[in-house]
DNA sequence: CCATTGACATAGT
DNA sequence: TACTATGCCAATG
């Protein structure tokens, strides 16, 4: 099969469109779940990549601080706090508030 | 082909 | 507590 270009970010792109709505991961969590040793870049870098994806809610994923690092990469800076509002999940300062309380672990929602 | 960068995380100082 | 250094893989110039 020549088509086994299947790389990191396949994988991570299933596990995000998995996230459900009203709930966000880390990078580092996906990257755990997936069991990519080479830390969350792997996770950020995919994302990069995701804009070309729609089905990929890139929004519901933070840094392991609930902190919207990556809303520099949306359309504007306050595309993905907007999108992550209407999901119902509060955000100020660009910080997920209760971000423990929204998190959703792949590895125990998914189950290991 | 080599060097630099990037939406992170952990450990060490 | 804050800052620095390192790891890891892929994309870009």
């Amino acid at each position: 099969m020549g088509t086994d270009k299947i790389n990191y970010f396949d994988l991570i792109y299933q596990v995000v469109r998995e996230i459900p709505r009203g709930r966000v991961t880390s990078y580092g969590a996906i990257a755990h779940y997936l069991g990519l040793k080479s830390g969350a870049r792997m996770v950020g870098y995919a994302m990069n990549a995701a804009h070309t994806m729609t089905d990929v809610p890139a929004q519901r994923v933070v840094n392991r601080q609930g902190l919207l690092t990556g809303k520099h990469h949306f359309e504007t800076s306050t595309q993905m706090q907007e999108l992550l509002e209407a999901d119902g999940i509060s955000v100020e300062n660009d910080q997920i508030k209760n971000f423990e309380t929204v998190f959703w672990d792949p590895e125990k929602e998914l189950g290991l």
